[in-house]
DNA sequence: ATGAAAGCGCTAACAT
DNA sequence: ATGTTAGCGCTTTCAT
């Protein structure tokens, strides 16, 4: 029902060929003829088939984006990111949404690698080294994750997590908390060694509440064990953690930031939107994703050393409501447990 | 790079069409052959390319999804149901996101036609009439919209409007407002209806506040007008925008619902994480969305009237902490202006 | 039960 | 500047 190339040609008396070249190499027919091609073309609603011209040239016009989980706004950002520019440079995209399974990742790399030219592989849960001959002949742009020999695009995170300690120390905090996220996550590692070794520089006592899942019920979760442990300010792997550490501190009648200060990251809109506004570490998500997708663009075209492997974007604390100056550190002082490390 | 047909053949001393055969019509082969090609194939990590499959059988084995805005989690948790009913299925999804422009729309149909075997609309702005001609040879399935010949999956909205009002009424309100979306939303056309035949019905008074972008802003613009209505409730459009009402009206010191109740609709996972909880309007979004792939799947096999052509799930009001019983009218009875629609 | 051949819609040499 | 030919990877008649 649709119109291909041979009805065109037919109409307009010429060749497929020619139609082929009117289309997508102007310069290279007759101006008479390439004029009337068009019209045919429009008059038809010709639109090219893709996947046959994808079978003759090997090149799809597609690109695919892996992430965790499309509800948290921080990954939907990155797809905004990447269809805008996946669009710009002619390219649909395949989203795909693992649901956090390690397992998805692999399946997925596997099923789409045949129907897109390359793939952008956010935040992956899989280990380093199952990732390797997985879609031997594809294209992959790794997101928020720096392995050796592949592409990738990545945020300072330990830089983000320096600014965010150095902002506390300055409140007076001198024992944070931090709320870990994946085991699994690069940037969740990266965010406990830029921690840990800004904790070390700035003498502030810093204490692993261990893995939670990042999401809201993950925050929920930690928030009895952030109060508990001493602590004067807590900082959570992203920002829906701390959206649901907000939730449960409230439901305790614990006032932030005057008993507990609240640092997220990610600053996703939200952030901005609740009351009071969190204090997050901002990384430009939207732009995270247009640079993978530039750099696989780029991989497309000159085999892929042109750009760089690896594009390092950087963070941003934006301070909002969350933090304050550090409470009086009531019980240590009463008891007189000064020790660094142990409060109860 | 990539194994084909063709090497699979070669490899186990077969022709082509017979490995064709005992990969996708196994009971038509020799089981002794058809385990050796299966094993031949595994061994070179043999994927069908399904483009060139879909050259002659017509199926592409993708579908489209369009909406309006990502970064809405209600359309985040729509994405997450056609995703997971479309893998179900064997297919993937094509996503694409119009950033709430009518033109795109028509766009993206047009352009996505020729890659995928259908596509699900979700809460078109196009008006009806620029709708039908686009994608001729494309089954398309509408979302939140209904239209005269096209497949459809709606939710009751009207009746989700009622619950409200009724609620609402009876818990003493009089003067209620409705903060509206999108003049081109269908959702909102219905969400109208039902409340002003509700608000009828219940003898409440229904104050429209005009059109807001269904976003946060949105919400924030319209909090004043919703204070200064005599409203002793207001009614958002969806939860986003309910959100945006709240964020106005605490910076305002208005105490939420003393003063006045608020209302949402959608039931987006944040809320029920924010103090105090919303009160709001749920849709099935997961289950719309599945339902949307599933009619188009009955499209594809039967010419499409096995289903039935539209398809309408529920709604159902989760009352939460933003609506109470109704403040009184102060400045109305001070004043002594009782006259419905007029207060100040 | 299997193979040979044709062709899906398109582009890319290779003529002319 | 244009037409002819071959073939991308696959499925599907049609033979055998």
């Amino acid at each position: 029902v649709a119109a291909t190339i041979r009805d065109v040609a037919l109409a307009a008396g010429v060749s497929q060929s020619t139609v082929s070249r009117a289309l997508s190499m102007p310069d290279l027919v007759n101006p008479t003829t390439r004029a009337r091609v068009q019209a045919t073309a429009r008059e038809l609603g010709y639109e090219p088939n893709r996947a046959a011209r994808g079978l003759i040239t090997g090149r799809t016009g597609n690109i695919g984006l892996i992430v965790p989980d499309l509800s948290n706004p921080f990954f939907s950002s990155v797809v905004k990111g990447v269809q805008s520019a996946a669009r710009a440079g002619d390219h649909s995209a395949f989203i795909a949404d693992t649901d956090e399974e390690a397992s998805a990742e692999v399946h997925l790399l596997r099923a789409l690698s045949k129907q897109v030219d390359g793939i952008v592989l956010c935040s992956p849960r899989t280990p380093d080294a199952e990732l390797n001959g997985v879609a031997p002949g594809t294209r992959v742009v790794l997101m928020n994750r720096r392995v050796d020999g592949w592409p990738s695009v990545t945020v300072d995170n330990a830089d983000g997590m320096r600014q965010a300690i150095e902002h506390l120390a300055a409140l007076g905090h001198q024992r944070v908390a931090y709320v870990a996220g994946p085991r699994t996550s690069w940037s969740n590692q990266e965010r406990e060694r830029g921690l840990r070794r800004a904790a070390d520089a700035t003498g502030v006592d810093l204490v692993h509440l261990g893995h939670f899942p990042p999401q809201f019920a993950g925050g929920v979760a930690a928030a009895d064990l952030a109060l508990a442990c001493g602590a004067t300010a807590v900082i959570a792997y992203n920002d829906v953690v701390a959206l649901g550490l907000l939730s449960r501190l409230g439901a305790r009648g614990v006032p932030v930031p005057e008993r507990i200060s609240v640092l997220g990251c990610d600053d996703i809109g939200m952030s901005e939107m609740i009351h009071p506004a969190l204090t997050t570490v901002s990384i430009p998500k939207q732009d995270a994703g247009r640079a993978a997708v530039a750099l696989l663009f780029s991989l497309f075209e000159d085999g892929g050393l042109a750009a760089g492997p690896h594009r390092e974007l950087h963070t941003q604390l934006i301070v909002r409501a969350t933090t304050g100056v550090a409470s009086a550190p009531g019980r240590r002082i009463t008891g007189g447990h000064t020790t660094k490390g142990s409060t109860r």
